[in-house]
DNA sequence: TCTGGGGTCCTAGGACCC
DNA sequence: TCTGGGGTCCTAGGACCC
């Protein structure tokens, strides 16, 4: 039996979703702004051309954006969140085998096809995507998951593969380890590219040769993984059934600088009921938790501030009062008058499953009434939003409510804005 | 004036115990 | 009083991913 690995992800995902509504979009340039409008996080092919960098401040291209009619959108995660959703459940269509490793990429474990027609199997898995979802993928297969991603890199740059390219054969292989960068193999970072240059390993096919020793010494024992993919010896399985998170963090910019204690302690509780509330989808509780509180990374020497604090609770707890009471018991602690604060977040630790939970007794009344209320909250707030109910520290939101001044409408998600669309 | 957010894993070194 | 080795646990830092 020979492994297959597909890897399949959405071209320049985010600008796609942003298109498949508004068709006047075909064909020009499309960048997507990330929280705040900060900075550039995805791009069109054309936005690409026009020399817009992965991860520039939204001010720095101003110019660019005026002179050549760059289409700009805020980031909208409910919209690419329920487009993710429906490209899902089209790739499922073609084998249950399937790991969601990302917002735009799936894993689909293609063994059983092996002595079929894979290169058909893999246009067709290509054209039913967008067919049925509006969003261009590009697929990737070969042995192992490392080569996988490999195929799917040069199959958006050669024309002749045009989205889709299937690399079994190993003189194939070695054509296009030689094509690829190693900075460009998954798992090999900047860092890492750095230091192997510094070796003369430049390509993905020079990083396939080296020893395992070398591998292991300068790499870990993870780039030796890496190393091993590369060869075609599978060692990174499809994890279909995602594991729990070890940590849940949630933490924002705030779109200006913060001084006063109450604005910042409405922003931390507004994220550690957020936090809780993924804590208690995957039916966990924390026994730990971190509050930290920074000034802008950019501030000058002296201006600069980063703290944090960490709280053991009693017993592990997913409940949000337990939770907000000890998150803004922690903010006080670290918070100190004269900063300009630039962000804060919470990061939920030691957690465990929710079924596991020790009641201790001097407490257990307060879980089993926190327990009900929690599970009431997030009721209402799956059926009529988040900010639906929430607490008065919570507050207004007016001081630190991110800016998202160029957001599409939830073209599939909200009510009113399908109606809107639907008027206009 | 404006510069994202949310994760994982591994290793080295210190504290502590026997 | 000093000496030695081995094991475990924790934390900080560094690397990576999208």
């Amino acid at each position: 039996m020979t492994s297959l690995f597909a890897i399949v992800d959405g071209n320049n995902f985010y600008a796609s979703c942003e298109r498949v509504f508004n068709p006047s979009l075909e064909g020009k340039p499309i960048v997507v702004l990330s929280n705040n409008d900060g900075a550039v996080i995805a791009r069109s092919n054309e936005a690409k051309a026009l020399g817009v960098k992965m991860g520039v401040p939204a001010f720095e291209i101003k110019k660019l954006v005026r002179e050549h009619g760059i289409q700009v959108f805020s980031s909208n995660y409910e919209l690419y969140g329920d487009m993710s959703r429906r490209v899902v459940e089209t790739l499922q269509q073609f084998t249950p085998n399937l790991e969601v490793y990302s917002i735009d990429e799936s894993f689909l474990d293609l063994g059983d096809f092996y002595n079929t027609d894979i290169q058909a199997y893999a246009r067709t898995i290509k054209t039913t995507v967008l067919q049925w979802t509006g969003i261009p993928v590009a697929v990737g297969v070969a042995p192992t998951k490392t080569l996988a991603k490999v195929a799917n890199r040069l199959s958006k740059k050669s024309a002749k593969a045009n989205g889709v390219l299937v690399l079994t054969d190993k003189h194939h292989i070695q054509e296009a380890l030689k094509r690829t960068e190693v900075g460009d193999v998954w798992g090999i970072g900047r860092r890492y590219a750095k230091k192997l240059a510094a070796f003369g390993v430049i390509t993905a096919w020079d990083l396939s040769q080296v020893t395992d020793a070398f591998a292991k010494k300068h790499l870990t024992v993870v780039g030796h993984r890496t190393v091993k993919e590369l060869r075609g010896e599978p060692c990174i399985d499809l994890e279909m059934v995602p594991p729990a998170k070890q940590n849940i963090c949630t933490s924002r910019s705030f779109p200006r600088n913060l001084t006063a204690l109450t604005d910042i302690e409405e922003a931390l509780a507004t994220h550690t009921v957020r936090c809780a509330t993924k804590l208690r989808r995957q039916k966990s509780c924390a026994g730990a938790l971190t509050v930290f509180l920074q000034t802008s990374r950019f501030a000058e020497q002296g201006e600069l501030y980063f703290n944090s604090h960490t709280v053991r609770l009693e017993s592990p707890s997913s409940s949000e009062l337990e939770l907000l009471h000890a998150a803004i018991a922690a903010l006080k602690k670290i918070y100190r008058n004269g900063y300009r604060y630039k962000k804060t977040g919470i990061i939920l630790q030691d957690i465990v499953p929710a079924n596991q939970v020790q009641l201790s007794l001097l407490s257990s009344g307060n879980i089993t009434r926190d327990s009900k209320l929690m599970h009431t909250l997030d009721n209402l707030r799956e059926r009529y939003g988040h900010s639906s109910v929430g607490y008065g520290v919570q507050g207004t939101g007016k001081e630190w409510e991110m800016k998202k001044e160029h957001i599409s409408p939830c073209y599939t998600t909200k009510l009113s804005d399908i109606l809107k669309v639907r008027a206009r």
